[in-house]
Order: C-alpha cells, then structure tokens, then sequence
DNA sequence: ATGACAGGTAGGAAATCTCCTACCTATAGT
DNA sequence: ACTATAGGTAGGAGATTTCCTACCTGTCAT
C-alpha cells in the first residue's frame, strides 16, 4: 500500500459495492428527497437493516439527511462521486481503446459478409 | 432490489471496494503488464492473500494473465470499468452543481473580501 | 396524557472477506 | 534427474458485513 491513502475514497468505494446502496442513490437522484419509509419501500429487507445501508451512505458523504417531523428526509449528495469518476478517468482511454478495436473488428466481419 | 440485476456490475464495483485491488489496476495501467511477482512487490502481504486479491480481479474480469515461461503475466482490462462509468454519470450533473455552486460562494466571498 | 407512527440503536447469528501458514504444480536451469 | 523458482490451492483464524428480532426515542393526533 503506497503512503498515500485516501480513507475517504475507500468508503464511498466500499459503500458503492453494495447494490442495494447503489440502488438507494439512484431513487434519490431519480425521485428526489424522500423519508426512509417511500425508500425502504423498494426493498424487502427488515427495517433496521435498510437504516445500516443509510448509515454507511451517510458515513461516505453520499447522502444527508434532515429531519420533518417525524420523518427524516434523505438527499442525495453527489459530490464525493466526483472522486471515484476521477479515480475512474485515467483508465478511460484503455476501455475506449479496446472497445474501438472490437467495433472494427466487427465493422471487418461486416464487409466481409 | 428491482428486477434488473447486474451480476457483472456487483463483481466489478465489490472487486474495486479494496484499495489493494485499486492499486494493482493503477499499476498495470502505469507500468503496463507484469508477472505477479513485480506486481506483488508493492505490498506487504503474504503472496497466497496477494493472489486472492487476483483471482477477485480476474472473475471481475478486471484483468487477464497470460503464462510465460513459469511466470504469469497479468494486464489491465479496463472495458468492465466502462460499465462503472455508465453507472456514474447520471449523477454527474448532480456532483457538478454543487461544486459549481460551491465555487460561486467562493468567488463572492472573495469579491467581499 | 395516551396511543400510534417514523426511524433509530442494541445485540447476536450467519455469511463473507482478508489475511495467514503449509503444501502442491509447473517450468527452468544445472 | 534434481533443485530452485513462480504462483497457485487448501484450510483456518479473526474481523467485518449483512441480516435479523427486540427495544428505545421523538413527534403527531386525539
């Protein structure tokens, strides 16, 4: 491990490895804040256990929440996204390389049809 | 969990939850491909767990090896992260945003100062 | 005040992850 | 053939994750 590390990015990459976490910022950020309940509705699990998953959003920044009442409304905060998408850029090239050799090689079996 | 599940997409985003793993990919793509041995170099732990972390990244199909002579060379397969990417960038203008909104206060308080 | 509701914490079981030591297999060099 | 090297698998310990049931706290409605 290099001396440079970066305990931030290790939670948001840890909390984006579950997909039921990875499921949960997508419903915020298609539908908007909503109360732990309308969320929880998308899944079948026991409710404490979906208030861990929010906990370990909460832990990695990627979500906030603030309490109405009675109800407590999550938002999705994107800004720690950024860093993985930076983590991800420098790769971008590669895949781009490899995809655009692929599409070629079926371009190639095209004309020769 | 809605019904379109991912298989793929959880083995990448689990395989990229561990630092270690993260840095053997930024390896392959810096200094290209490599028998484990190098690879293996830059880390402190035993070569049985370093071989675990790939046998992670090679059924994320993250990587390949390819034997020569006795040793085994791994390399970068960077078209599974291309999949990351497209789950990342509806929340782009999200993250963006923010930070752009971020970076107006800065500016005003910057014109107050 | 009292009952109902939203959502959290406590504690624990089972599964998974991450590391270890010991051992096996395949190739290379003598 | 024999020894050394590269790197894997086997099996297991300890930590962490993920789920559960039971219970607590704070807010709303009557």
């Amino acid at each position: 491990m290099p001396p440079t590390h970066a305990p931030a990015e290790d939670l948001v990459f840890a909390a984006l490895a579950s997909p039921v976490r990875r499921e949960v910022l997508r419903l915020l950020r298609d539908e908007g804040p909503q109360p732990v309940q309308r969320l929880a509705g998308n899944f079948t699990m026991a409710r404490p256990s979906f208030s861990e998953h929010l906990r370990v959003l909460r832990e990695a920044g990627l979500v906030a929440e603030r309490k109405v009442g009675r109800q407590r409304l999550y938002r999705l905060e994107a800004v720690p996204l950024n860093e993985v998408q930076q983590w991800l850029s420098p790769f971008e090239r590669f895949w781009r390389e490899r995809l655009a050799g692929l599409r070629d090689l079926l371009d190639q079996m095209d004309d020769e049809r």
